[in-house]
DNA sequence: ATTAGCTTGTGAAATCATTCACAAGACCGC
DNA sequence: GCGGTCTTGTGAATGATTTCACAAGCTAAT
């Protein structure tokens, strides 16, 4: 298949975000102008987009709120459990683990790492820090699909190092630094304190 | 000027991160070769991106590491404290109002909220959770042009439209859902859980 | 069965972003 | 001062994404 745009996958997420909502509140369903409102673009994109992936509607129609939802969870992956490991159980990282909306989206949290035996034995919403030596004999076991990272900039690195070699494929990372992956591998990274920053050229832009 | 677009203020950023970094390490030039290679671009990107803030380097040689750093302080708007309030006061809005990373590079937090009168009272480095009854005061008071949304989903439309309403400008949104500002206001979103869908789509095609 | 009223799916056009490619400078060594 | 070697700054070309615009398809009503 062609190569999809990353704006376009987000936009599916989002896209699949409110189709649950509008389901449970029992419409049946909905048109590319309704979901387009709601996700801040045009109908025109939201028709785009879909179309990358096959024909959902009815013309005159819309789509069926049920159906639609059950292909973009097809589409992006989402109709299975995918297992999580965090490296790094400081502010953020333990924040993460504790965050609901993993759980409810089918990513579960499968163990916590961290160097620090301060922190270690801790127990983070039923899953307890362990000491990161154990992280490669626990990747071999646990097979987790998904790395997230949130330890210092300078530990990065290595550390995405040593998850690519022990099998992890997908890292989204949290500390505030580039990495690189070898092909194969999906990183994204999120950086707040870069969020931040563009907000402030915006601020200082304000007229533009 | 000509409006620039949102991935090169978020390129120049990174480009300022290195050049910090190089500066530290007692280098006076860098080229764009090499500035590229640690954002993991092209000297061109480079380059172009600079290109449409003036002219910063000398031909043959490169660019001078400190003023190349002051500029893009200065077209950020780096130069200055901005002062940022932090609403919902969970596990990740206490780990954003402890993070680091903020005060270092010229973020403030100067109050945090909750509705929630178990967490108000608590104190996160130095600033304590204050009742969210108090923020229309305190906004008027303390002028912070910045604000963190991290409370429920459900709850982010109102607080948003309270803010604004309050004269805040920028809006940092963590809550996992879309929201709209009134022109003249710069919203942007840090989504985890889609991030996380997008690695998954990205597992699920990885044979592209 | 026809018409009226919607809404989809999609090429084509327009806009936006990145990459190319090269003339114009700048420094160095001789 | 001149030739050689770098590296910038930038139009032009390419590539990617979004928007436009409209034929085609579906439903409901009469």
């Amino acid at each position: 298949m062609k190569r999809i745009a990353e704006s376009t996958v987000r936009r599916l997420s989002l896209y699949l975000r409110f189709l649950e909502e509008f389901e449970a509140q029992g419409h049946q369903t909905i048109s590319s102008g309704e979901l387009a409102s709601q996700g801040g673009t045009t109908s025109a994109q939201v028709r785009k987009d879909l179309s990358f992936f096959g024909s959902f509607g009815k013309r005159g129609l819309g789509y069926s709120v049920s159906a639609l939802s059950a292909s973009l969870r097809e589409i992006l992956g989402l109709g299975r459990q995918w297992n999580v490991i965090i490296v790094g159980a400081g502010k953020i990282g333990a924040a993460l683990a504790q965050y609901k909306g993993f759980r409810e989206r089918g990513f579960k949290v499968v163990g916590v790492y961290d160097t620090d035996s301060a922190r270690v034995g801790r127990s983070l919403d039923g899953v307890h820090v362990k000491d990161q030596r154990e992280l490669e004999g626990d990747v071999a076991k646990l097979k987790p699909q998904i790395a997230l990272i949130a330890v210092p900039a300078e530990a990065a690195q290595p550390l995405v190092d040593r998850l690519v070699k022990s099998g992890v494929r997908a890292i989204l990372n949290f500390a505030p630094t580039p990495l690189t992956v070898p092909k194969g591998v999906t990183l994204r990274s999120v950086n707040m304190a870069l969020e931040l920053e563009i907000l402030s050229y915006a601020l200082v832009n304000a007229d533009d």
